[in-house]
DNA sequence: CGACAGGCAACTGTATACCGGTCTAGGATG
DNA sequence: CATCCTAGACCGGTATACAGTTGCCTGTCG
């Protein structure tokens, strides 16, 4: 347990370190992502906390940020609680990015440097989908996808990125279907076109198809929580 | 320095109980919120733990979570800032904002209950607004006509007072001016008259002109940190 | 046999003390 | 004058302690 403040030692570019609340955080984070834990499961700190190897602190810090972005609640006495979202709930959320994916891409567009710096991160991001059809790695490339094309640290993509992580262990269960992604991959060239070509009116509808055949398939699913 | 656990006394109604950090998150984001502390301000954990009579844990949860809200930026080993917004993000987000106010605003209108119960609140609040011209109250009016229109508790509702915490403070600039004041009063009950006639595009028309309105004096107010 | 009070264990929220790491202002040094 | 160095100031993290809640377990009593 001496293990205080580690620094990563790689190279000399990685300037920005990681406290271990960030780390406590990205594994909570990603965990409940993957539905490994699943809504309404209460967390205790104690055990999380040696689980990871750290102190109550840190763990507390990670968990009152997952809090604030309501991957977490903290219920009547107290305790922190995996979310869990209604069928409803996970449709708004879903409609909602729809729409400010649509809001992103096409203010990502029109910004300066979006040609040459984030258009070939999403076209290498939609090979990589092509690539790994089945794979690990598709999920990853799916994300890396809509991150380019919503322009990367702009204010909306920031949001776009929370409402993803609060609504992504319910998308998990509608993508693994091979049928689907390879509709998913031309879907997606629509929409790289559609910007290419700079018409609103189609980005505006190729993001919308995309989305909404996703829903559909969410919407198929049923109602479970 | 005893007082732990303070349970509201209240009626036997009041279930959810405040932490401490509850606390210091509510104090910090208010300040931020109301221009006390300025953009780029760091924030020593010590002193506002000092300054709030409470010790540092509670304090560097509550900042964990506005950073989480970004309304603080943290870098590991350096203090916390107050976030500062470009000229830019404040109207991008601005924008966002409208955007999400429509897409709220028309679900809300659907929704079971809303004419019942959310709309009188709305009414309610556009009234307060009006008897409140130059008062203190006005921008809490302001908040509630808002939050009633978007429909309370939905998802879209919760971001949208995220966006509105991030870019408070500069709107702040934009609104007290007693003309523009009486502008907004008539948006505002056109919004109130589109929604209680359902007409969508008419919601649509009457909150984008309301939001660009606000937007142009955020623009003429010139590009200042 | 069931209801109920008391007690105990498990947790959380908070406080406090302390450590090593990091950043920075300002003085010493060349 | 630029550069280096160093002493705080401050942060992230650990360990520990303690009070307040809650839920459960249990023994008692009707």
């Amino acid at each position: 347990m001496k293990k205080q403040a580690v620094v990563a030692e790689s190279g000399m570019k990685a300037v920005s370190r990681q406290t271990l609340g960030d780390h406590v955080y990205e594994q909570v984070r990603d965990a409940i992502m993957r539905g490994e834990i699943a809504g309404g499961t209460e967390i205790n700190q104690v055990d999380l906390a040696n689980r990871l190897g750290v102190s109550r602190v840190p763990v507390r810090e990670a968990l009152r940020r997952l809090q604030a972005e309501r991957l977490l609640e903290a219920n009547p006495f107290q305790r922190f609680v995996v979310t869990k979202l209604s069928s409803e709930q996970v449709l708004e959320l879903y409609d909602l990015r729809a729409e400010l994916e649509v809001f992103a891409a096409l203010r990502a567009r029109r910004r300066e440097g979006f040609v040459e710096n984030e258009l070939p991160d999403a076209r290498a991001a939609a090979k990589r989908l092509k690539l790994s059809m089945g794979g690990e790695e598709w999920l990853q490339a799916d994300i890396d996808f809509h991150r380019a094309i919503n322009g990367r640290d702009s204010a909306v993509a920031s949001i776009i990125d929370e409402v993803r992580f609060r609504i992504y262990r319910y998308l998990h269960l509608a993508e693994p279907d091979p049928a689907r992604r390879k509709e998913v991959l031309v879907e997606h060239q629509a929409i790289l076109d559609a910007i290419e070509r700079g018409d609103d009116a189609e980005i505006r509808e190729t993001i919308g198809e995309h989305v909404s055949h996703t829903r559909d398939r969410l919407t198929k699913l049923g109602s479970d929580s």
